[in-house]
DNA sequence: CATATATGATAGTATTACTATTATATTTGC
DNA sequence: GCAAATATAATAGTAATACTATCATATATG
Protein backbone atom coordinates (compact mmCIF):
# COMPACT_ATOMS: atom_id res chain seq x y z
CA UNK A 1 0.00 0.00 0.00
CA UNK A 2 2.35 2.26 0.99
CA UNK A 3 4.43 2.80 -1.85
CA UNK A 4 1.35 3.03 -4.30
CA UNK A 5 -0.31 5.33 -2.26
CA UNK A 6 2.08 8.02 -1.52
CA UNK A 7 1.64 9.46 -5.17
CA UNK A 8 -2.16 9.28 -5.23
CA UNK A 9 -4.74 12.09 -4.08
CA UNK A 10 -8.32 11.37 -3.06
CA UNK A 11 -10.52 13.15 -4.77
CA UNK A 12 -13.21 14.73 -2.16
CA UNK A 13 -16.20 16.52 -4.68
CA UNK A 14 -15.92 19.80 -4.19
CA UNK A 15 -19.05 21.54 -2.77
CA UNK A 16 -18.31 19.71 0.62
CA UNK A 17 -15.62 21.81 1.54
CA UNK A 18 -15.49 25.76 0.41
CA UNK A 19 -11.35 25.84 0.60
CA UNK A 20 -9.62 22.34 -0.41
CA UNK A 21 -7.52 21.49 2.96
CA UNK A 22 -4.92 19.96 0.59
CA UNK A 23 -4.06 22.83 -1.06
CA UNK A 24 -2.73 24.36 2.24
CA UNK A 25 -0.57 23.56 5.58
CA UNK A 26 -3.35 24.76 7.79
CA UNK A 27 -5.98 23.05 5.64
CA UNK A 28 -4.14 19.57 6.62
CA UNK A 29 -3.87 20.53 9.78
CA UNK A 30 -7.35 20.77 10.48
CA UNK A 31 -7.90 17.43 8.75
CA UNK A 32 -5.24 15.48 10.51
CA UNK A 33 -5.78 17.13 14.31
CA UNK A 34 -10.16 16.81 13.33
CA UNK A 35 -9.66 13.06 12.80
CA UNK A 36 -7.78 13.06 16.37
CA UNK A 37 -10.36 15.15 18.15
CA UNK A 38 -12.99 13.93 16.71
CA UNK A 39 -12.39 10.27 17.59
CA UNK A 40 -11.60 11.39 21.52
CA UNK A 41 -14.62 13.21 22.17
CA UNK A 42 -16.96 11.79 19.91
CA UNK A 43 -18.82 14.39 16.97
CA UNK A 44 -21.07 15.85 19.51
CA UNK A 45 -19.02 17.71 21.60
CA UNK A 46 -16.81 18.43 19.14
CA UNK A 47 -16.60 22.00 17.85
CA UNK A 48 -14.08 24.28 15.37
CA UNK A 49 -13.82 26.06 18.63
CA UNK A 50 -11.98 23.28 19.89
CA UNK A 51 -10.42 22.63 17.14
CA UNK A 52 -8.39 25.65 16.27
CA UNK A 53 -7.16 25.79 20.44
CA UNK A 54 -5.35 21.90 19.34
CA UNK A 55 -3.87 23.59 16.31
CA UNK A 56 -3.06 26.64 17.09
CA UNK A 57 -5.06 28.50 15.04
CA UNK A 58 -8.77 30.23 14.97
CA UNK A 59 -11.72 29.19 15.10
CA UNK A 60 -12.53 31.57 12.05
CA UNK A 61 -9.87 30.18 9.72
CA UNK A 62 -11.12 26.70 10.57
CA UNK A 63 -14.81 27.89 8.61
CA UNK A 64 -13.06 29.36 5.49
CA UNK A 65 -11.98 25.91 4.67
CA UNK A 66 -15.71 24.20 6.06
CA UNK A 67 -19.09 25.37 6.43
CA UNK A 68 -20.12 23.36 9.37
CA UNK A 69 -18.53 20.59 11.07
CA UNK A 70 -20.93 18.56 9.51
CA UNK A 71 -19.34 18.97 5.84
CA UNK A 72 -16.17 18.13 7.60
CA UNK A 73 -17.80 14.95 8.84
CA UNK A 74 -18.85 14.31 5.40
CA UNK A 75 -15.41 15.53 4.10
CA UNK A 76 -13.86 12.55 6.22
CA UNK A 77 -16.00 9.81 5.70
CA UNK A 78 -15.84 10.21 2.01
CA UNK A 79 -12.16 10.32 2.25
CA UNK A 80 -12.21 7.10 4.11
CA UNK A 81 -14.65 5.57 1.39
CA UNK A 82 -12.42 6.70 -1.39
CA UNK A 83 -9.20 4.99 0.47
CA UNK A 84 -11.41 2.17 0.52
CA UNK A 85 -12.53 2.00 -3.06
CA UNK A 86 -8.72 2.89 -4.14
CA UNK A 87 -7.74 -0.54 -2.05
CA UNK A 88 -10.77 -2.11 -3.91
CA UNK A 89 -9.31 -1.30 -7.59
CA UNK A 90 -5.81 -2.10 -6.52
CA UNK A 91 -5.86 -5.19 -4.80
CA UNK A 92 -8.29 -6.51 -6.99
CA UNK A 93 -7.71 -5.73 -10.64
CA UNK A 94 -5.21 -8.62 -11.58
CA UNK A 95 -7.57 -11.02 -10.18
CA UNK A 96 -9.85 -12.95 -12.21
CA UNK A 97 -11.37 -15.94 -10.90
CA UNK A 98 -14.61 -14.22 -9.62
CA UNK A 99 -14.67 -16.30 -6.16
CA UNK A 100 -11.40 -14.90 -5.29
CA UNK A 101 -12.18 -11.50 -6.44
CA UNK A 102 -14.95 -11.35 -4.08
CA UNK A 103 -13.51 -13.08 -0.91
CA UNK A 104 -10.77 -9.98 -1.41
CA UNK A 105 -13.30 -7.00 -1.84
CA UNK A 106 -15.28 -8.42 1.26
CA UNK A 107 -12.24 -8.59 3.05
CA UNK A 108 -11.69 -5.37 1.89
CA UNK A 109 -14.81 -3.58 2.77
CA UNK A 110 -15.63 -5.05 5.81
CA UNK A 111 -11.85 -5.24 7.84
CA UNK A 112 -10.85 -2.83 10.59
CA UNK A 113 -7.79 -0.56 9.38
CA UNK A 114 -5.13 -1.95 12.19
CA UNK A 115 -1.96 0.00 10.83
CA UNK A 116 -1.63 3.95 9.66
CA UNK A 117 -0.12 3.27 6.17
CA UNK A 118 1.62 6.58 6.87
CA UNK A 119 1.76 8.36 3.12
CA UNK A 120 -0.18 11.15 4.52
CA UNK A 121 -1.19 13.42 7.43
CA UNK A 122 -4.64 11.25 7.98
CA UNK A 123 -4.21 8.56 10.64
CA UNK A 124 -6.28 5.56 8.93
CA UNK A 125 -6.88 3.30 12.23
CA UNK A 126 -8.65 6.37 13.85
CA UNK A 127 -10.54 7.53 10.60
CA UNK A 128 -11.67 3.79 10.81
CA UNK A 129 -13.11 4.34 14.10
CA UNK A 130 -15.04 7.42 13.48
CA UNK A 131 -16.44 6.30 10.53
CA UNK A 132 -17.67 3.00 12.78
CA UNK A 133 -19.04 5.29 15.29
CA UNK A 134 -20.35 8.47 13.34
CA UNK A 135 -20.81 7.43 9.74
CA UNK A 136 -24.51 7.29 10.27
CA UNK A 137 -24.57 10.68 11.15
CA UNK A 138 -23.33 11.99 8.10
CA UNK A 139 -26.61 11.16 6.47
CA UNK A 140 -29.05 11.05 8.81
CA UNK A 141 -30.17 13.91 8.48
CA UNK A 142 -33.23 15.64 7.31
CA UNK A 143 -31.01 17.56 4.37
CA UNK A 144 -29.69 13.96 2.99
CA UNK A 145 -31.72 14.37 -0.36
CA UNK A 146 -30.55 17.73 -1.30
CA UNK A 147 -26.75 16.90 -0.08
CA UNK A 148 -27.43 13.54 -2.08
CA UNK A 149 -28.07 15.41 -5.19
CA UNK A 150 -25.49 17.89 -5.06
CA UNK A 151 -23.01 14.85 -4.95
CA UNK A 152 -21.80 14.13 -1.12
CA UNK A 153 -22.16 10.77 -0.99
CA UNK A 154 -20.82 9.84 -4.12
CA UNK A 155 -17.10 8.11 -2.97
CA UNK A 156 -19.85 5.61 -0.37
CA UNK A 157 -22.03 4.89 -3.33
CA UNK A 158 -19.16 4.47 -5.91
CA UNK A 159 -17.70 1.73 -3.17
CA UNK A 160 -21.45 0.08 -2.50
CA UNK A 161 -22.06 -0.07 -6.81
CA UNK A 162 -18.44 -1.89 -6.99
CA UNK A 163 -18.82 -4.25 -4.36
CA UNK A 164 -21.92 -5.48 -6.15
CA UNK A 165 -20.74 -5.48 -9.81
CA UNK A 166 -18.33 -8.00 -8.29
CA UNK A 167 -20.97 -10.05 -6.67
CA UNK A 168 -22.84 -10.29 -10.11
CA UNK A 169 -19.67 -11.22 -11.54
CA UNK A 170 -19.90 -14.14 -9.16
CA UNK A 171 -23.27 -15.28 -9.37
CA UNK A 172 -25.65 -13.23 -12.13
CA UNK A 173 -28.70 -14.54 -11.64
CA UNK A 174 -28.70 -13.56 -7.82
CA UNK A 175 -31.61 -11.18 -7.31
CA UNK A 176 -30.05 -9.04 -4.68
CA UNK A 177 -26.61 -7.63 -5.37
CA UNK A 178 -27.26 -3.72 -4.34
CA UNK A 179 -29.32 -4.80 -1.33
CA UNK A 180 -26.41 -7.70 -0.33
CA UNK A 181 -23.68 -5.26 -0.89
CA UNK A 182 -25.30 -2.31 1.22
CA UNK A 183 -25.97 -4.75 3.79
CA UNK A 184 -22.86 -6.35 4.10
CA UNK A 185 -21.08 -2.61 4.04
CA UNK A 186 -23.11 -1.43 6.67
CA UNK A 187 -23.32 -4.62 8.78
CA UNK A 188 -19.46 -4.79 8.76
CA UNK A 189 -19.37 -1.08 10.30
CA UNK A 190 -22.72 -2.28 12.76
CA UNK A 191 -20.62 -5.34 13.80
CA UNK A 192 -17.55 -3.42 14.59
CA UNK A 193 -19.63 -0.81 16.84
CA UNK A 194 -21.56 -3.71 19.09
CA UNK A 195 -18.16 -5.44 19.57
CA UNK A 196 -17.61 -3.02 21.79
CA UNK A 197 -20.55 -2.17 22.94
CA UNK A 198 -22.96 -4.58 22.85
CA UNK A 199 -20.86 -7.70 23.50
CA UNK A 200 -23.86 -9.56 24.06
CA UNK A 201 -25.55 -8.85 20.69
CA UNK A 202 -22.85 -10.43 18.46
CA UNK A 203 -21.27 -13.16 18.38
CA UNK A 204 -18.04 -11.60 16.68
CA UNK A 205 -14.68 -11.63 19.19
CA UNK A 206 -11.16 -11.80 19.42
CA UNK A 207 -11.44 -15.58 17.27
CA UNK A 208 -14.88 -14.20 14.55
CA UNK A 209 -14.22 -11.62 12.90
CA UNK A 210 -17.12 -9.75 11.01
CA UNK A 211 -14.64 -10.48 7.52
CA UNK A 212 -15.18 -14.23 8.85
CA UNK A 213 -19.36 -13.69 9.22
CA UNK A 214 -19.62 -11.69 5.99
CA UNK A 215 -17.58 -14.19 4.10
CA UNK A 216 -19.41 -17.05 5.20
CA UNK A 217 -23.07 -15.21 4.42
CA UNK A 218 -22.00 -13.94 1.39
CA UNK A 219 -20.87 -16.97 0.26
CA UNK A 220 -23.32 -19.08 1.67
CA UNK A 221 -25.91 -17.12 0.24
CA UNK A 222 -24.65 -16.36 -3.63
CA UNK A 223 -23.53 -20.24 -3.69
CA UNK A 224 -27.09 -21.88 -3.05
CA UNK A 225 -28.89 -19.15 -4.24
CA UNK A 226 -31.50 -20.59 -6.99
CA UNK A 227 -33.88 -18.48 -9.06
CA UNK B 1 -53.62 -7.73 17.28
CA UNK B 2 -55.97 -4.69 18.20
CA UNK B 3 -58.01 -7.25 20.76
CA UNK B 4 -54.74 -8.56 22.75
CA UNK B 5 -52.80 -5.28 22.73
CA UNK B 6 -56.09 -3.28 24.29
CA UNK B 7 -54.97 -4.39 27.24
CA UNK B 8 -51.65 -4.87 27.73
CA UNK B 9 -49.15 -2.07 28.53
CA UNK B 10 -45.31 -2.04 27.59
CA UNK B 11 -43.01 -1.99 30.34
CA UNK B 12 -40.09 1.02 29.45
CA UNK B 13 -37.92 0.40 32.24
CA UNK B 14 -37.74 3.51 34.82
CA UNK B 15 -34.86 5.63 34.44
CA UNK B 16 -35.42 6.50 31.24
CA UNK B 17 -38.05 8.83 32.60
CA UNK B 18 -38.36 10.95 35.46
CA UNK B 19 -42.07 10.54 35.63
CA UNK B 20 -43.72 8.13 33.72
CA UNK B 21 -45.70 9.39 30.63
CA UNK B 22 -48.40 6.58 31.18
CA UNK B 23 -49.61 7.90 34.17
CA UNK B 24 -51.48 11.33 33.12
CA UNK B 25 -52.74 12.60 30.03
CA UNK B 26 -49.92 15.52 29.57
CA UNK B 27 -47.37 12.43 29.36
CA UNK B 28 -49.57 11.07 27.12
CA UNK B 29 -49.69 13.71 24.57
CA UNK B 30 -46.11 14.22 25.22
CA UNK B 31 -45.46 10.83 23.35
CA UNK B 32 -48.13 11.43 21.40
CA UNK B 33 -47.04 14.27 20.06
CA UNK B 34 -43.52 14.31 20.12
CA UNK B 35 -43.87 11.30 17.21
CA UNK B 36 -45.64 13.75 15.39
CA UNK B 37 -43.46 16.64 15.94
CA UNK B 38 -40.32 14.10 15.36
CA UNK B 39 -41.58 12.68 12.37
CA UNK B 40 -41.91 15.28 10.67
CA UNK B 41 -39.20 17.83 11.61
CA UNK B 42 -36.63 15.12 11.90
CA UNK B 43 -35.09 14.96 16.11
CA UNK B 44 -32.50 17.70 15.29
CA UNK B 45 -34.97 20.68 14.74
CA UNK B 46 -36.83 19.14 17.29
CA UNK B 47 -37.22 20.75 20.72
CA UNK B 48 -39.20 20.46 23.86
CA UNK B 49 -39.81 24.17 23.21
CA UNK B 50 -41.89 23.43 20.40
CA UNK B 51 -43.30 20.07 21.69
CA UNK B 52 -44.91 22.28 24.25
CA UNK B 53 -46.00 24.73 21.67
CA UNK B 54 -47.76 21.78 19.79
CA UNK B 55 -49.60 20.42 22.64
CA UNK B 56 -50.85 23.37 24.44
CA UNK B 57 -48.35 23.26 27.36
CA UNK B 58 -45.26 24.45 28.89
CA UNK B 59 -41.57 23.93 27.61
CA UNK B 60 -40.89 23.08 31.74
CA UNK B 61 -43.81 20.74 32.40
CA UNK B 62 -42.13 18.45 29.65
CA UNK B 63 -39.00 18.64 31.51
CA UNK B 64 -40.80 16.74 34.61
CA UNK B 65 -41.39 13.82 32.31
CA UNK B 66 -38.09 13.45 30.58
CA UNK B 67 -34.57 14.82 31.49
CA UNK B 68 -33.43 15.37 27.91
CA UNK B 69 -34.52 14.91 24.17
CA UNK B 70 -32.14 12.14 23.82
CA UNK B 71 -34.14 10.73 26.72
CA UNK B 72 -37.57 10.79 25.40
CA UNK B 73 -36.26 9.30 21.88
CA UNK B 74 -34.76 6.25 24.19
CA UNK B 75 -38.36 6.39 25.25
CA UNK B 76 -40.06 6.29 22.06
CA UNK B 77 -37.57 3.36 20.46
CA UNK B 78 -37.84 1.16 23.90
CA UNK B 79 -41.83 1.38 23.22
CA UNK B 80 -41.53 0.33 19.86
CA UNK B 81 -38.87 -2.37 20.23
CA UNK B 82 -41.53 -3.62 23.58
CA UNK B 83 -44.15 -3.68 20.52
CA UNK B 84 -42.13 -5.89 18.41
CA UNK B 85 -41.18 -8.00 21.27
CA UNK B 86 -44.83 -8.62 21.90
CA UNK B 87 -45.26 -9.43 18.56
CA UNK B 88 -42.71 -12.03 18.16
CA UNK B 89 -44.19 -13.37 21.52
CA UNK B 90 -47.67 -13.98 20.77
CA UNK B 91 -47.08 -14.65 16.82
CA UNK B 92 -44.68 -17.40 17.14
CA UNK B 93 -45.44 -18.80 20.13
CA UNK B 94 -47.84 -21.36 19.02
CA UNK B 95 -45.89 -22.34 15.93
CA UNK B 96 -44.01 -25.37 16.83
CA UNK B 97 -42.10 -25.88 13.37
CA UNK B 98 -38.72 -24.23 13.73
CA UNK B 99 -38.88 -23.37 10.36
CA UNK B 100 -41.92 -21.40 10.17
CA UNK B 101 -41.10 -20.07 13.30
CA UNK B 102 -37.98 -18.43 12.08
CA UNK B 103 -39.64 -17.25 8.85
CA UNK B 104 -42.73 -15.44 10.49
CA UNK B 105 -39.80 -13.94 13.47
CA UNK B 106 -38.44 -12.56 10.41
CA UNK B 107 -41.22 -10.97 8.74
CA UNK B 108 -42.15 -9.35 12.15
CA UNK B 109 -38.48 -7.79 12.55
CA UNK B 110 -37.96 -6.74 9.01
CA UNK B 111 -41.73 -5.69 7.58
CA UNK B 112 -42.54 -1.72 7.76
CA UNK B 113 -45.37 -0.75 9.89
CA UNK B 114 -48.55 -0.51 7.74
CA UNK B 115 -51.18 0.19 10.01
CA UNK B 116 -51.46 2.38 13.28
CA UNK B 117 -52.99 -0.67 15.64
CA UNK B 118 -54.97 2.06 16.94
CA UNK B 119 -55.60 0.81 20.50
CA UNK B 120 -53.34 3.58 22.05
CA UNK B 121 -51.99 7.26 21.82
CA UNK B 122 -49.30 5.63 19.79
CA UNK B 123 -48.91 6.10 15.87
CA UNK B 124 -47.13 2.93 15.28
CA UNK B 125 -46.88 4.06 11.78
CA UNK B 126 -45.19 7.20 12.39
CA UNK B 127 -43.08 5.74 15.08
CA UNK B 128 -41.70 3.10 12.68
CA UNK B 129 -40.61 6.00 10.48
CA UNK B 130 -39.13 7.36 13.47
CA UNK B 131 -37.11 4.50 13.55
CA UNK B 132 -35.96 3.54 10.54
CA UNK B 133 -34.62 7.66 10.11
CA UNK B 134 -33.50 7.92 14.32
CA UNK B 135 -32.81 4.54 15.69
CA UNK B 136 -28.81 4.67 15.73
CA UNK B 137 -29.01 7.99 17.24
CA UNK B 138 -30.32 6.72 20.35
CA UNK B 139 -26.71 4.83 21.04
CA UNK B 140 -24.82 6.54 18.89
CA UNK B 141 -23.31 9.17 21.44
CA UNK B 142 -20.46 9.17 23.79
CA UNK B 143 -22.46 8.09 26.52
CA UNK B 144 -23.37 5.13 25.26
CA UNK B 145 -21.72 2.27 28.02
CA UNK B 146 -23.00 3.74 30.81
CA UNK B 147 -26.47 4.12 29.12
CA UNK B 148 -26.23 0.58 28.41
CA UNK B 149 -25.08 -0.34 31.89
CA UNK B 150 -28.58 1.44 33.15
CA UNK B 151 -30.37 -1.15 31.17
CA UNK B 152 -31.37 1.89 28.66
CA UNK B 153 -31.06 -0.32 25.56
CA UNK B 154 -33.32 -3.38 27.66
CA UNK B 155 -35.35 -3.94 25.23
CA UNK B 156 -33.82 -3.49 21.59
CA UNK B 157 -31.44 -6.29 23.38
CA UNK B 158 -34.06 -8.65 23.86
CA UNK B 159 -35.47 -8.77 20.68
CA UNK B 160 -32.19 -9.56 19.02
CA UNK B 161 -31.67 -12.10 21.44
CA UNK B 162 -34.61 -13.86 20.90
CA UNK B 163 -34.40 -14.06 17.13
CA UNK B 164 -31.30 -14.88 17.96
CA UNK B 165 -32.63 -18.19 19.84
CA UNK B 166 -35.11 -18.71 16.41
CA UNK B 167 -32.24 -18.93 14.85
CA UNK B 168 -30.55 -21.69 16.72
CA UNK B 169 -33.86 -23.80 17.21
CA UNK B 170 -33.74 -24.13 13.26
CA UNK B 171 -30.04 -24.66 12.96
CA UNK B 172 -28.13 -25.44 16.29
CA UNK B 173 -24.99 -25.53 14.88
CA UNK B 174 -24.80 -22.31 13.21
CA UNK B 175 -21.67 -20.45 14.65
CA UNK B 176 -23.45 -16.36 14.32
CA UNK B 177 -26.76 -16.63 15.78
CA UNK B 178 -26.43 -13.28 17.32
CA UNK B 179 -24.36 -11.59 14.65
CA UNK B 180 -26.73 -12.89 12.00
CA UNK B 181 -29.94 -11.52 14.33
CA UNK B 182 -28.13 -8.38 15.08
CA UNK B 183 -27.62 -7.67 11.07
CA UNK B 184 -30.93 -8.61 10.14
CA UNK B 185 -32.49 -6.19 11.79
CA UNK B 186 -30.23 -3.06 11.75
CA UNK B 187 -29.69 -4.11 7.72
CA UNK B 188 -33.62 -4.17 7.83
CA UNK B 189 -33.50 -0.44 8.82
CA UNK B 190 -30.99 0.57 6.98
CA UNK B 191 -32.55 -1.01 3.33
CA UNK B 192 -35.87 1.28 4.18
CA UNK B 193 -33.79 3.89 5.29
CA UNK B 194 -32.09 3.91 1.74
CA UNK B 195 -35.03 2.43 -0.30
CA UNK B 196 -36.23 6.01 0.37
CA UNK B 197 -32.53 8.06 0.62
CA UNK B 198 -30.52 6.05 -2.33
CA UNK B 199 -32.62 4.05 -4.28
CA UNK B 200 -29.56 3.23 -6.11
CA UNK B 201 -28.08 0.99 -3.34
CA UNK B 202 -30.57 -1.06 -2.98
CA UNK B 203 -32.72 -3.54 -5.04
CA UNK B 204 -35.35 -2.91 -2.97
CA UNK B 205 -38.51 -1.43 -4.32
CA UNK B 206 -42.34 -1.99 -4.55
CA UNK B 207 -41.85 -5.36 -6.08
CA UNK B 208 -38.84 -6.64 -3.39
CA UNK B 209 -39.19 -6.03 0.39
CA UNK B 210 -36.21 -6.24 2.22
CA UNK B 211 -38.38 -8.95 4.39
CA UNK B 212 -38.01 -11.40 1.11
CA UNK B 213 -34.61 -10.46 0.83
CA UNK B 214 -33.73 -11.33 4.49
CA UNK B 215 -35.71 -14.15 4.35
CA UNK B 216 -33.92 -15.68 1.02
CA UNK B 217 -30.72 -14.60 2.91
CA UNK B 218 -31.35 -15.81 6.23
CA UNK B 219 -32.42 -19.50 4.87
CA UNK B 220 -29.91 -19.92 2.31
CA UNK B 221 -27.19 -19.45 4.93
CA UNK B 222 -28.85 -21.53 7.88
CA UNK B 223 -29.89 -24.35 5.71
CA UNK B 224 -26.60 -24.76 3.77
CA UNK B 225 -24.16 -23.53 6.73
CA UNK B 226 -21.78 -26.31 7.27
CA UNK B 227 -19.19 -26.65 9.99
C1' DC C 1 7.32 46.96 -3.69
C1' DA C 2 2.42 46.93 -4.25
C1' DT C 3 -1.21 44.02 -4.20
C1' DA C 4 -3.62 40.07 -3.28
C1' DT C 5 -4.52 36.43 -0.39
C1' DA C 6 -4.47 33.81 3.91
C1' DT C 7 -4.85 33.88 8.60
C1' DG C 8 -5.88 35.77 13.21
C1' DA C 9 -8.44 38.33 16.74
C1' DT C 10 -12.47 40.00 18.48
C1' DA C 11 -17.22 40.78 18.83
C1' DG C 12 -21.79 39.73 18.08
C1' DT C 13 -26.19 36.86 17.28
C1' DA C 14 -29.90 33.65 17.35
C1' DT C 15 -30.83 29.33 19.08
C1' DT C 16 -30.52 25.48 22.07
C1' DA C 17 -30.99 22.77 26.00
C1' DC C 18 -31.62 23.22 29.78
C1' DT C 19 -32.39 25.04 35.44
C1' DA C 20 -34.69 27.78 38.88
C1' DT C 21 -38.39 30.14 40.82
C1' DT C 22 -42.85 31.41 41.62
C1' DA C 23 -47.72 31.23 40.62
C1' DT C 24 -51.88 28.84 39.73
C1' DA C 25 -54.73 25.00 38.91
C1' DT C 26 -56.38 20.34 40.14
C1' DT C 27 -56.67 16.31 42.83
C1' DT C 28 -56.90 13.76 47.18
C1' DG C 29 -57.50 12.56 51.83
C1' DC C 30 -60.01 13.43 55.82
C1' DG D 1 -66.18 20.95 51.96
C1' DC D 2 -61.67 22.29 52.92
C1' DA D 3 -56.70 21.97 53.64
C1' DA D 4 -52.81 19.99 51.91
C1' DA D 5 -50.42 17.89 48.42
C1' DT D 6 -49.42 17.48 43.74
C1' DA D 7 -49.39 18.78 38.84
C1' DT D 8 -48.97 22.18 35.59
C1' DA D 9 -47.98 26.86 33.76
C1' DA D 10 -45.45 31.11 33.26
C1' DT D 11 -41.46 33.56 33.29
C1' DA D 12 -36.72 34.42 33.60
C1' DG D 13 -32.18 33.20 33.35
C1' DT D 14 -27.74 30.70 31.86
C1' DA D 15 -23.89 28.60 29.56
C1' DA D 16 -22.83 26.75 25.37
C1' DT D 17 -23.24 26.20 20.42
C1' DA D 18 -22.79 27.17 15.72
C1' DC D 19 -22.15 30.15 13.44
C1' DT D 20 -21.46 35.48 10.80
C1' DA D 21 -19.21 39.90 10.35
C1' DT D 22 -15.58 43.00 10.64
C1' DC D 23 -11.16 44.48 10.85
C1' DA D 24 -6.23 43.80 11.53
C1' DT D 25 -2.06 41.62 10.36
C1' DA D 26 0.99 38.43 8.26
C1' DT D 27 2.64 36.11 4.08
C1' DA D 28 3.03 35.13 -0.69
C1' DT D 29 3.14 36.58 -5.60
C1' DG D 30 3.71 39.06 -9.81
Amino acid sequence: MRKFLSNIKIEIPSGIYIKDPETSDLGKRIVEDSIKLIESIGFESFNFKKLGKQIGSNESSIYRYFESKHKLLIYLTSWYWGWIQYQLVIETYSIDNPKEKLIKAIKIVTKTTEQDSDFSHINEVLLNLIVINENSKSYSTKEVDTENKEGFFKLYKEVVKRLAHIIMCFNNSYQHPLTLASTVMEGALHQQYIKQHFKSLTNCDDSISPTSFFLNLTLNTLTNDEK
